[in-house]
DNA sequence: CCTTTACATTGACATTTGTCAATTATAAGA
DNA sequence: TCTTATAATTGACAAATGTCAATGTAAAGG
């Protein structure tokens, strides 16, 4: 319990005493107090996972060993250049990889990312 | 190995054929393709987890077993209006809860909610 | 070559998002 | 009651984001 609550009514509670980090166990999430360059980094990976149709590209892509983009617009109900958009954006975050081969791109994801998103989280 | 490769350069890919979910035991973006709304509510989560000043703030409340409000503001850099704009952006994701006692408003994390979305990812 | 096809890029636009000053609401203390 | 302290709300604004039409690029086939 923390001092906090102990001194409820009585004092000011703006200063945090950080836990130190015993030992390396965990994710940047639980074990200590975020830097800002590891902030950005992260925020960038949910960005890329906070659109509902990436989601759901993501999710199909996911459902197949690989995934021509040509094969992601009627689906999804997007442009070509809209599904080209959030390709880029998803592997720009290391989710998905796309290889060309002749006139494709074939896209396939990169389960250790996801992996590596969820210690994060439950560390 | 999917149709798709076999006939790579003779025939036009655009058709997917989905797996079918065999058992229940996956998250959504293994088992099968996601629907529109479970795609819109998933991005809410991932949204409310994509700005660095968010992340940062639920390391903070992480890190203790409860945090006021006023003393997020400091180490955030934030004004208290952005703050309790975070706060309640996190909170609406399920991922913080808070309790007002007195003219303080308390703070914690909901750590099955951040196992709920670990497990979405690596199920 | 020239044509066709799949994808990327650019530019434009409307929508959403992050931020803060100003104000309002609520709780505690004198 | 009056004053102080904490948080929520509103309004405004710049920046970021999602979307598509138009265009550019590269690969395959005639």
């Amino acid at each position: 319990m923390p001092v906090n609550s102990i001194v409820e009514h009585m004092s000011h509670p703006k200063s945090i005493a950080v836990d130190e980090k015993v030992v390396s166990c965990c994710g940047p999430l639980v074990g200590g107090v975020m830097s800002e360059v590891e902030a950005i980094d992260m925020a960038q990976i949910f960005g890329a996972l906070s659109d509902p149709v990436r989601l759901r590209m993501l999710s199909l892509v996911a459902s197949q060993d690989e995934v021509c983009s040509c094969s992601l617009e009627e689906p999804l109900g997007k442009s070509q250049p809209t599904i080209s958009h959030h390709t880029r954006i998803l592997g720009e975050a290391g989710l998905i990889v796309g290889e060309k081969r002749g006139r494709w791109m074939w896209w396939h994801v990169v389960p250790e990312r996801l992996e590596d998103v969820a210690r994060i989280l439950a560390s």
